[in-house]
DNA sequence: GCAGGCAGTCAACAGTTGTTGGCCTACGGG
DNA sequence: CCCGTAGGCCAACAACTGTTGACTGCCTGC
């Protein structure tokens, strides 16, 4: 509602929507967004594109240090070494940076390709290289606890990713939202205990050392029969 | 380093340190603060104790459900109905207040006093209730997603409070810190999906069924063996 | 060779923020 | 009775924010 004419004017001259363009420079995080429309000229597209990611790469940069308060249009912009105005002319508004900074694929592997007993390890392996090597992941978990907008965009990615391939492995349909949540849950946290708020130990963990606790754990949120009561009131023992 | 001095001095003119007052019209989060030096008058006192509580209340809510940047001292000084000025003069700084804000005491139970194999209910569901009466931790969470002094707060908790805790009843005391870590990874995480991000599964969960669930993790964390191979490159298959 | 568009810069605007100092008012002690 | 003190409000400041518009060169297509 702030600039949303004006921004769609400049998007428009500018000859893309307000998708990113295809990694050149990048750290590889920008999957979901086809070739935009080719410009007219080789030579300014190029330069107009490295730009373009240089501001991405920036921004991810800030986001995922500072939050997306504190990360400043114009500190993105210094590191990106062009100016602040041309953040606004290639992504719109702050939020619209932000949200092409965090548009990220998490590969999610196929675990139905896998023997049962290892999806709990895998994801938690596949989990972590990832989070190592996308500071978009940082970013977004950062702004997503303080910011409504980036709450509801790991929302999504949680919704359009996670849900299916939990979807894989859970025996029972109507259970998948509830496993995938616990398992979300356990990944999250441990990527905010050891990325965000930097506990020591959390830090200091061995990858596989996580793996080796942390894939029991998803094992049972995915596969194990139900535990508990369903939503009996009271607190009724567990037989057994 | 910003207003120490005046700082000092205002708190000093108002009678108490930089803590508190006892609860009153208070959520009841602030344990670990002693009785402040009792002003002179009983009635400019207590008016003024109401207001450090309105304040304080305010803060909680606003850091709880905006983050620290976005929580103003304005809007906050406006929910207390005060002026903002009033707010600088209390608590000095915006830090100084968000400092007071979360000071919290988790008032963990006594786990060498439960049986062993209930100590990870226990701890779910102890962590649970304590999240769900106290705004204060959710905006804890919340400010130290973004900010360094807030990430610093959360380790001091979990340093003062959670590490003791696990040394109750963790076999080797030097795997006390790295299995501390791992709960309260599962732990913060649990409340990350559920109160900040409100991942709807998560949120839709009924209290004793995440208990059930998040029990046996808790306890596996805290006492089962090491599961992993401590610290060795490539990757080793674990026997059995 | 020339016009047109495009990447990029500069300076400025309006709004908000934390923070400060001065002033007013109620009230309790002498 | 008056006076000091402390609680509270108002207005303002300086810094910083996202955002915008005008201006400048460079390169390309005709």
């Amino acid at each position: 509602m702030h600039a949303s004419d004006s921004d769609t004017d400049r998007e428009s001259r500018s000859g893309s929507g307000d998708g990113n363009s295809n990694g050149n420079g990048d750290s590889g995080a920008s999957a979901p967004v086809p070739a935009p429309a080719p410009p007219r000229t080789r030579a300014a597209a190029r330069r107009s594109d490295s730009t373009r990611a240089a501001i991405l790469h920036a921004a991810r940069e800030r986001f995922a240090s500072d939050g997306y308060e504190r990360a400043t249009i114009r500190a993105i912009a210094r590191d990106a070494k062009i100016d602040p105005s041309m953040v606004m002319r290639y992504y719109g508004t702050k939020e619209g940076l932000f949200a092409a900074a965090v548009a990220i694929d998490l590969e999610l592997p196929d675990l139905s390709a896998l023997p049962r007993h290892e999806v709990g390890q895998a994801l938690a392996r596949h989990f972590l290289a990832m989070w190592e090597e996308n500071e978009v992941l940082t970013a977004l978990l950062r702004v997503a606890a303080t910011s409504r907008a980036g709450a509801e965009r790991t929302q999504d990615i949680f919704r359009d990713q996670v849900l299916p391939v939990a979807r894989q492995v859970c025996p029972d349909p109507e259970q998948v939202p509830a496993r995938a949540a616990l398992v979300s849950s356990q990944l999250l946290g441990l990527a905010l205990t050891r990325y965000v708020l930097c506990f020591p130990p959390a830090a200091e963990l061995a990858r596989e050392e996580i793996v080796a606790w942390l894939g029991p754990t998803l094992q049972r949120y995915l596969t194990a029969p139900h535990p508990g009561p369903p939503d009996r009131p009271g607190r009724p023992g567990r037989p057994g």
